[in-house]
DNA sequence: ACCTGAACACCGTTCAAGT
DNA sequence: ACCTGAACACCGTTCAAGT
């Protein structure tokens, strides 16, 4: 913020007018506006616009916009930690490596759309794919299931990330919409969940005779959202010690 | 196609000069129009230009282009069947409804990209609900567990859907590329894969010791996709079962 | 050699003016 | 009352012309 007029002895030639554009600059700039912006209101035209340049100059840098968006992508990831032993046995730090990456892409609003067009293979993707794939072998998962296991487990990453971005950004616009003195977290994730409950609500038991039974489960369910997504990801890999361990 | 000649006896007024508009023609039209042009080249001016008027007549019957893109996701939701007591078990029943629904949406190109933005609560989707939660509860899952279980299923059908569709989409690209002379359908799934390969297959043994490792069971992976799916869906249901079956 | 202004071919959506 | 031509405020990408 201050860092133009932070060292104003500068020469002009040791300090130039703007920083200079490198393709790092520009990832670094759309995950920037990612997260300030969404990620469907990251355009070219406004990328160049953080970079006090015209969109014609990222092409100097990126092929196009799917490219850098796939380049954010695996930024993004960097963000990931990798769990280690003092984290517990490989599927206590199998839990947590999913849990971090679902919440570091949730975070970064809906960024992770980028790995359902394209399969992510940057320096970083291929980074969790490794630990998580690591794990699944400490774990005794037979070596030719591993790839399909971490695939599922992407899979899963991939969609629950997407999910908590949808939320957040859900529980952003209600925030800003409504009064700030009562939008305690928990009148927010309620008002967030209202609508569904108001299209199950309505349904006929005739019809819909299951769906109008368990009601009061269907919506208690949103409500604790991590509880959730951890109660799947056990799900998951009991499903895989069941059948697929090596002998 | 020859819809407007073939009756020219009509008279102006039995027979108009165009098919009427309605919500559900324009819903129709962007259906067909995903099929064929795929799901981002669905504009409303495109839709428009289907039904032989200007975008702004759109707006008469639906809100904006993610009501209407909404409204073609329940459509496309339509096709699938339910299974019933002839396909056999309860299980066996959902994963021919898990299936079904996996199929059709990835049939439909990135339809399923609806899912991920606003939980479809579409008459068709509330349908498929309805049928998933009952198969869940007549295999015993707990009342409590079971909206929980049918979001998770929902996931794994959404995330599979666009997997299957960016593997067609995919295929489509490089039929239309390369020789049809020897196009094969073996040729071309080893052909959509080779990039994968590439970025896998160029790693360290030092950096990436697992993937290396397991390399030959990685390229192969790909290969049979639907028993791919199969597998992972056996696997999730597999684990709902182990702990979470009413005593 | 590197950069970019201006243009091209598009978008979704609105609204005044028509029938 | 229903429909729509024309316009507004945007897009991604290209390329000739500048330095």
């Amino acid at each position: 913020m201050t860092d133009r007029t932070a060292r104003p002895r500068d020469t002009p030639r040791t300090r130039p007018a703007k920083a200079p554009l490198s393709r790092e600059a520009v990832i670094a700039a759309a995950l920037r506006l990612v997260d300030e912006t969404g990620t469907g209101a990251v355009t070219m035209r406004r990328v160049a616009q953080a970079l006090d340049t015209g969109p014609a100059s990222l092409y100097v840098y990126v092929a196009d916009r799917d490219e850098l968006m796939a380049e954010v992508y695996d930024l993004a990831l960097a963000g990931v930690r990798l769990p280690g032993p003092a984290d517990g046995d490989w599927r206590a730090q199998l839990e947590l490596l999913v849990d971090r990456a679902i919440t570091t892409l949730g975070g970064h609003d809906g960024i992770a759309l980028v790995a359902i067009t394209r399969a992510p293979t940057g320096p970083n993707a291929l980074r969790l794919l490794e630990a998580s794939m690591t794990l699944l072998r400490a774990g005794g998962i037979d070596d030719s299931l591993c790839p399909w296991a971490a695939d599922l487990l992407d899979q899963f990453v991939t969609s629950s990330a997407l999910e908590l971005a949808a939320r957040l950004r859900h529980q952003r616009v209600l925030a800003a919409t409504g009064d700030s003195a009562d939008a305690t977290e928990a009148a927010m994730s309620a008002a967030a969940g209202s609508e569904l409950d108001a299209a199950y609500g309505n349904l006929s038991p005739d019809t819909h005779p299951t769906i109008t039974a368990l009601l009061p489960a269907m919506t208690t369910a949103g409500r604790d959202s991590h509880g959730h997504a951890t109660w799947k990801l056990g799900v998951i890999i009991d499903g895989l010690l069941l059948h697929h361990r090596r002998r």
